[in-house]
DNA sequence: AGTGAAAGGTCAAAGAAAGTCAAAGTGATA
DNA sequence: TATCACTTTGACTTTCTTTGACCTTTCACT
């Protein structure tokens, strides 16, 4: 076996076996299981993605973490189907059609919709060069929208 | 637990349990955590400035006293001062806080909370390079509270 | 006023995690 | 067998926390 494929099935243990909450230390699970610590870093960004429903916070210094969520998905729910269509870029205007779309059908809240929309705007990526506004939406809608799920 | 989320969580039951008033003594309350006296400085340094909505007055000498006061204000007295005390680059942890803060107070709800805190993670963030991250951040940041004021 | 004890304040160094990135390795397959 | 995608590794970076030595202010008492 993979020493990526022990990691990756040992975090799903650990979600398993928590109700799809796992917290790790990065330098404990590699000592544990016997790879560098960088190794965890790769599993997780390539195996737990928003894409595959997961959502991973981290906080590094003394008693830093990284925690990995399992979204509940019910089967094939409309905001996971969403997120997988995204890609690596996304353009305003299909965001804000994904948006009105899931506001259309309940999915989410006025609220939320709205604050989301803000997040996407041309406004509040002014800073980021023109040419990665776009991946940079991708990743920060398909954050929001597992982060809705939670 | 982090010895300083043990320093802050004992201060916000302060606060919790009178009135949004603390008075403690450095010393003794490091003394009765265990940890060391300048730690308690460095948890109100980090966690209760006044962007964040404290105010702390402290008296040396005999008889001396820190005091942290949550200054209390409606919900959209308190966004609008957040936004405007957010200047042109936000690290995380800071943004964190305020979101922590915000709901505390009650000015936002739990989801709006994570959907604003997921838009901000570093994962969310990733293709924008590091130079720029903060600057995103607080762009971001604003314009989603002003959203969520409308 | 002068003095010493009792607070709290500051700051920088050391410690403790996690993150990044690119080079090198592996293996399936065209 | 050349290539391409996926893995492994490790040196270096960044972020957050803890600690301690030294500083300043205030008070009570002569």
């Amino acid at each position: 076996m993979r020493m990526s494929d022990l990691v990756a099935q040992t975090i799903l243990d650990m979600l398993d076996s928590q109700n799809g909450n796992a917290e790790i230390q990065r330098n404990e699970l590699a000592t544990s299981l016997g790879c560098v610590p960088s190794q965890i870093n790769y599993v997780i960004t390539s195996r737990f993605t928003p894409e595959q429903g997961y959502m991973v916070e981290s906080r590094r210094g003394g008693g830093g973490y990284i925690r990995i969520t399992r979204i509940k998905t019910d089967g094939e729910t409309l905001l996971m189907h969403i997120v997988n269509s995204i890609g690596d870029s996304l353009d305003k205007m299909s965001a804000e059609v994904i948006l009105k779309n899931l506001y259309e059908q309940s999915a989410i809240d006025a609220k939320v919709a709205n604050v989301t929309a803000s997040a996407l705007s041309d406004r509040a990526l002014r800073t980021a060069p023109q040419g990665i506004r776009d991946n940079l939406r991708a990743d920060i809608m398909k954050n929001m929208l597992v982060a809705i799920l939670r």
